[in-house]
RNA sequence: GCGAAAGUGGCGGAAUUGGCAGACGCGCCAGACUUAGGAUCUGGUACCGAAAGGUGUGGGGGUUCGAGUCCCCCCUUUCGCACCA
């Protein structure tokens, strides 16, 4: 050990001693009450960013500090090695996806042990490697067996710039979550997976999970998945037995109906037309819509446009007429790609019926709570006849609505949808926005679809036993949007398992969100050549009880997770719904794009990035994994400057000294007996508890910021004490050891190489993991304020100050206060008129 | 356009949830030690004012003995969704 503080060696010298005592390794046998936590795994990009750095600082911080008090922590980490960077390098410099993949794990993993992140390494998984992508192929055949997946033409979402296929969640908002490219609308046939059968779940789980996921991620989810309550409705056609049936949320308004709306794509459209003069115009202006869409969405909102078919319907409710349109606002995603237009309470119909001089008629009126008091009439609230130019879309009381009138529309909307039932023209019904999971990829570098083709038997999944269907050396990679695979006879020529005649493979491969939909059960029975995990082992530590990573897969990773989950209790590999317990999403570790004021995400690309090898060799890694937890709240953005690093390296340095210059003394057991604390170690003791107890409950909710700041305070009033180690009486040693200590054992998380080192200094062989809890309590009487400072306020001004003991009374308070000269001067020649006495806190002499 | 969240020193950010605003750190200023300082240590650092004192948490109003915190209006920023019937 030396006195000066050369982070390297500590370092290494720990990160050796940990590796060869195995410390980090989880044991499922382990009695002890169990801690999951969780980071996002990386993709092997080649390189950590500062990003990687902060997710895996924060579970590193709350792993150890779960350790320290007690737990059996699991702490794990893998590679999401299957995906597109891999293959682009495989076009662009002719390297096989392989080797680039394997080399880029190698390094990282190499700078994941310099940052010493307590991992439990004999876990760790790569879902490029068959062990693991078997289990993905297992997963498929299973959906496969149970109708949950299926393959259908269908207009998909393609980015044009990485020539594939994307999910609806991958492509939120029109752009590629990965280069941000404007997506397209092209029609494939693809596998997909009914996340839709689940859409009901995924909404109602949220409920088992709200105390512990960001209200912000939840709420995105909910929204993603859309649900929407309302009733189908039919209008017949006039002369004709065909049927229109349309969605609405707002049964209530029916009798405001002034047109029927159909999408261009209705299936219904040909037949409807037939014999029609118009087919023609709107066949051309559905063409015209359909190429406005497959170019992407445009920026800002598209004028609505619509054509009138000609066609008439009948509403239901009121049996008048109305014409049937076609527009291009009317979307044959959702609900049932046609609506029942009420210009008069719906902002898009409204817009649409002024454009084309359609009628609107109002049939909602505004009510007040006074009127719903005085049982309304069915002409309360509104002349019906008055032009109305803006929608009125708030829930209200109806009018002009024949038998429906005076009801409000809370309680038309379930009488309405009831009689519509009953009256078989309609029914209650629930849509939901979101559609299924498209997971055919034309790429190579991902796990193939185990199922073949053919000519006899037509599709035929791969038996289980002939798992896994293993992806060839290496293919053509020439990113023209066709799969690769299809490129190399000996994968795709095959044997049909049931007549064994010649058979063609699938040459698409599974989206990686698959793979990682699931990674963290593997975690738990890697090796497992039988299963994909034993349900028993994976009892013992799941659900996870903390997972941390970045909000950017709030709609992707995240809820297909929750998908995958709830499909793998229904096949009885687990018994929860929720496999997370509690969810962090980190900020964003930005830095100033060169040369602009624009801060964002680290990037290669944009050239701010920063190397973490570079921090580590400069401050050391325990000084970087400081400042990172410091610098910022955890959920917060953090904007990269490197001159506060130099402050978490001065705070190590100067903990570091103190313990070296202490070191001799407070090895050599005191005498115990009766002590007499002077009052600065008194102080010294009490800060010593109170930080105790900030940093406990700071762990909690993961306020790492103020615990480092806690600790800085802890250190700062020991430097305050002032005392020489050679002079120092046994009271103040045992103040000053056990703050020392407390700060040694608390500053682990943060610092764990150093906090090692200091451990091992202060007298302690063994390291600081050991099978009892090192995590220290806080004495409460001793955390507790020995005396109060209480201010003294005037009229709410502070004037002055009052020391007194915690369990002070009210009554002695206010004397007190009111004999204070400086109170006593503010008084002369006012009235008071009263005292108010917050115990422990405040007076304030309110004076006239 | 709709929805949500947030506005506190030069900067990152604290504030036991209605009770001493600015903890902790960065930066800056001064001093000490030094051949030297981009090292270290000590002190200072919201604003105005020589001081006493006054003013201060985006702006305006309100509730309260007391508001960064609660309520209303406005402004700004960030994020999410963008025809979801």
């Amino acid at each position: 050990m030396d006195e000066k503080y050369f982070p390297e060696q500590i370092e290494s010298k720990w990160q050796q001693r940990w590796n060869d005592d195995g410390v980090f390794h989880a044991k499922s046998d382990d009695p002890r009450e169990k801690f999951y936590c969780l980071e996002m795994l990386p993709y092997p990009s080649g390189f950590l960013h500062m990003g990687h750095v902060r997710n895996y600082a924060i579970g590193d911080a709350l792993s150890w500090f779960k350790r320290l008090q007690g737990f059996n922590v699991l702490h794990p980490i893998g590679w999401d090695s299957f995906g597109q960077p891999a293959e682009q390098a495989a076009i662009k410099r002719g390297i096989n996806p392989r080797d680039w993949t394997e080399n880029n794990i190698v390094h990282m993993r190499g700078q994941m042990k310099r940052l010493g992140i307590s991992y439990d390494w004999s876990r760790e998984i790569a879902a490029h490697r068959p062990d693991y992508y078997h289990w993905d192929q297992w997963f498929f055949l299973k959906m496969l067996d149970r109708g949950l997946a299926y393959k259908k033409v269908s207009q998909v979402n393609w980015c044009p710039k990485e020539e594939t296929v994307l999910s609806n969640e991958q492509s939120s908002g029109g752009i590629c979550w990965r280069c941000s490219t404007p997506v397209e609308k092209r029609d494939l046939e693809q596998w997909f997976l009914r996340i839709t059968d689940y859409a009901e779940q995924l909404v109602a789980g949220i409920k088992q999970i709200e105390d512990g996921w960001p209200e912000k991620v939840l709420k995105r989810q909910s929204d993603w998945v859309g649900r929407s309550e309302g009733a189908y409705i039919d209008f017949t056609v006039k002369d004709s037995k065909q049927k229109i049936r349309v969605f609405t949320t707002r049964i209530d308004t029916i009798y405001g109906a002034t047109a029927i709306v159909m999408s261009p794509d209705h299936p219904l459209l040909n037949e409807l037309l037939e014999g029609s003069a118009l087919k023609p115009d709107i066949e051309a202006f559905a063409q015209k819509v359909r190429t406005q869409k497959a170019a992407g969405r445009e920026v800002g909102e598209e004028e609505k446009e619509g054509v009138n078919t000609g066609v008439l319907a009948i509403n239901p409710f009121s049996g008048e007429t109305l014409p049937v349109w076609v527009a291009n606002y009317v979307l044959m995603e959702y609900g049932t790609g046609a609506i029942m237009s009420v210009p008069a309470h719906d902002e898009r119909d409204m817009e649409f019926a002024q454009k084309y001089s359609l009628p609107i008629r109002q049939v909602i009126a505004p009510v007040t709570h006074e009127q719903i008091a005085a049982e309304p009439s069915p002409t309360t609230g509104g002349d019906a006849s008055a032009e109305i130019k803006q929608a009125f879309t708030d829930y209200g009381i109806l009018i002009n609505s024949g038998d429906w009138g005076a009801k409000l529309s809370e309680v038309a909307i379930p009488e309405m949808s009831a009689f519509a039932k009953e009256h078989r023209f309609g029914e209650p019904a629930v849509t939901y926005r979101i559609r299924d999971w498209g997971i055919s990829r034309q790429r190579f570098w991902g796990a193939p679809v185990p199922v073949v083709y053919c000519d006899k038997d037509g599709m035929v999944p791969v038996p289980y036993d002939q798992l896994p269907v293993v992806l060839p050396q290496s293919a053509s990679f020439t990113g023209t949007g066709e799969s690769p695979l299809a490129g190399v006879p000996e994968f795709v020529n095959t044997e049909c398992p049931k007549c064994h005649g010649p058979a063609r493979r699938d040459t698409d491969t599974m989206d990686t969100f698959v793979d990682s939909s699931w990674y963290f059960f593997r975690y738990l029975d890697p090796g497992n050549e039988a299963a994909p995990f034993d349900p028993n082992i994976a009892k013992r530590w799941t659900p996870v009880d903390q997972y941390i990573g970045g909000d950017s897969h709030a709609v992707m990773h995240l809820i297909y997770t929750r998908f995958w989950t709830k499909f793998m209790r229904d096949i009885g590999l687990v018994d929860f719904d929720e496999p997370v317990k509690r969810l962090l999403t980190q900020g964003m570790v930005t830095n100033r794009v060169e040369g602009t004021d624009e801060w964002k995400a680290m990037s290669k690309s944009l050239g701010n990035g920063v190397d973490p090898d570079e921090m580590i060799k400069a401050f050391g890694a325990d000084a970087t994994r400081l400042f990172v937890l410091f610098a910022a709240p955890v959920e917060n953005e953090l904007r990269w400057s490197e001159t506060g690093i130099e402050g978490a390296v001065r705070f190590l340095r100067r903990v570091y000294t103190m313990i070296w210059r202490w070191q001799e003394r407070l090895s050599n057991p005191i005498q115990a007996g009766a002590m007499e604390f002077s009052p600065d170690a008194r102080t010294l003791r009490r800060k010593t508890h109170q930080t105790i107890a900030k940093i406990t409950s700071d762990f909690e909710q993961l306020h790492l910021n103020t615990s480092v700041a806690a600790l800085m305070e802890l250190f700062n009033q020991i430097v305050d004490l002032n005392a020489d180690p050679a002079q120092a009486s046994n009271e103040d040693v045992f103040a000053i050891r056990e703050a020392l200590e407390s700060l040694v054992i608390m500053l682990t998380p943060f610092a764990p190489h150093i906090a090692e080192e200091m451990w091992e200094a202060l007298g302690h062989a063994g390291g600081l993991l050991s099978e009892t809890p090192r995590w220290p309590v806080a004495d409460p009487e001793l955390a507790r304020r020995e005396e109060l400072e209480i201010p003294i306020q005037v009229n709410g001004k502070l004037r002055s100050r009052v020391i007194a003991a915690p369990d002070v009374s009210e009554e002695d308070l206010r004397a007190s206060a009111l004999a204070d000269e400086r109170v006593q001067a503010l008084i002369d020649g006012h009235e008071v008129v009263k005292v108010i006495v917050v115990p422990r806190r405040l007076v304030n002499v309110v004076i006239r």
